[in-house]
DNA sequence: TGAAATAAGTGCAACGACTACACTTTCATA
DNA sequence: TATGAAAGTGTAGTCGTTGCACTTATTTCA
């Protein structure tokens, strides 16, 4: 399921992939600014238009995987440890999958991508959006998970809040302390609205 | 001080209303994204560049005096009465200064106002943001309110978290209600870590 | 196997927001 | 009244983005 098939298919996410891989490079080795569309077609060895065919914006050159984002966040609310309340899970979960990886750089090329992204104002911007793009979903899942109608309102605010201490805490020198802090917010408020959740 | 001096500054204020003017007129009447930029200043009778001497960009048209805000959102926190905690403080303040005034519309050109962008994303994001940019200034005004050092995590948490609620309030169809409950969640994480403000 | 349908990719021209520049007009002031 | 600062103008340009008519490669199916 996740190979292509026939050699089109194969062809067509070979040029993708060209188009985000000659962005990437160029983006930090010159900076989001200062790199136009059309260096990055050119770059690639496409035209301007096939870039546009493939990525929505300009920005969504840097970002390629953003479909999984929304099922992992569901699935961290969904099958969270017994014991584990909502908020410390969503913690839990925005940490490693954004924190984490960057600071303890595994892989040098994360942490230059990560600063990129928190350099770039448009970049940083646009990632936000993505995150906060699936607040609905999130919610949705949140509002099963308790057993309430799934437009409550605490159901929306958790779902914001969490999505949003995910920039909070990216920029602060501790990530673990200010998630820890961020989070004990949510924890207390959450606990006082759901009881033994 | 809120006068004028002389006659130079005087028209300069005047051809930043006329712009204003037009442009809101032209936005109501046949949408944000249907009017360029070229029309507005037309119908100022302007030229395109004087237009971006006065407003930094086409979203700033609409928001005419964004200064207020920050210094209003500071005092609603210092200035809070004795028993009142400071997220009430902030929903009260939110609430009075977005929603009431656009649902009981006195006055129904700002009803329109509203829907105008609340229904264009351009817009909304443009409002969000202005509203996010104060967010260290609010964070700020927090942390002295209550005695801890500025850059206490749970402060900027707290922050960042009204001004977001605004968002989540404001599209709700039961504001007040929304507003209870978005701010019941912050008020008890909030007591929790800094019992008695 | 050999069309015919399908989809990727191309080049060009254009649009809209925005800026740089060199210029004119208008006002304040010494 | 002369001088300089500041408001305004028109043109031409950049940059991201889209529409269009077109070629080329691959899949499908009669």
């Amino acid at each position: 399921m996740t190979e292509p098939t026939g050699r089109r298919e194969r062809k067509k996410a070979q040029t993708r992939q060209s188009l985000a891989d000659a962005a990437l490079e160029l983006f930090l080795e010159c900076g989001y600014d200062q790199v136009g569309v059309k260096d990055v077609a050119d770059a690639a060895d496409v035209s301007v238009t096939t870039l546009f065919k493939h990525f929505s914006g300009k920005e969504a050159l840097v970002f390629d995987q953003d479909d999984d984002l929304e099922a992992a966040l569901v699935a961290a609310v969904r099958d969270r440890t017994d014991g584990q309340s909502i908020p410390q899970a969503l913690r839990e979960h925005i940490l490693l999958k954004q924190t984490q990886l960057a600071v303890h750089a595994t892989d040098s090329r994360f942490a230059d991508f990560t600063r990129l992204v928190q350099e770039t104002p448009a970049l940083r911007d646009y990632a936000q959006r993505m995150w906060t793009r699936h607040e609905a979903a999130l919610a949705r899942a949140i509002a099963e998970a308790v057993g309430v109608p799934e437009d409550e309102v605490s159901c929306a605010a958790l779902a914001r809040f969490a999505l949003e201490s995910r920039s909070l805490i990216l920029r602060h020198p501790e990530p673990r302390r200010a998630a820890d802090e961020a989070f004990a917010l949510l924890e207390h408020g959450w606990a006082a609205a759901h009881p033994g959740s």
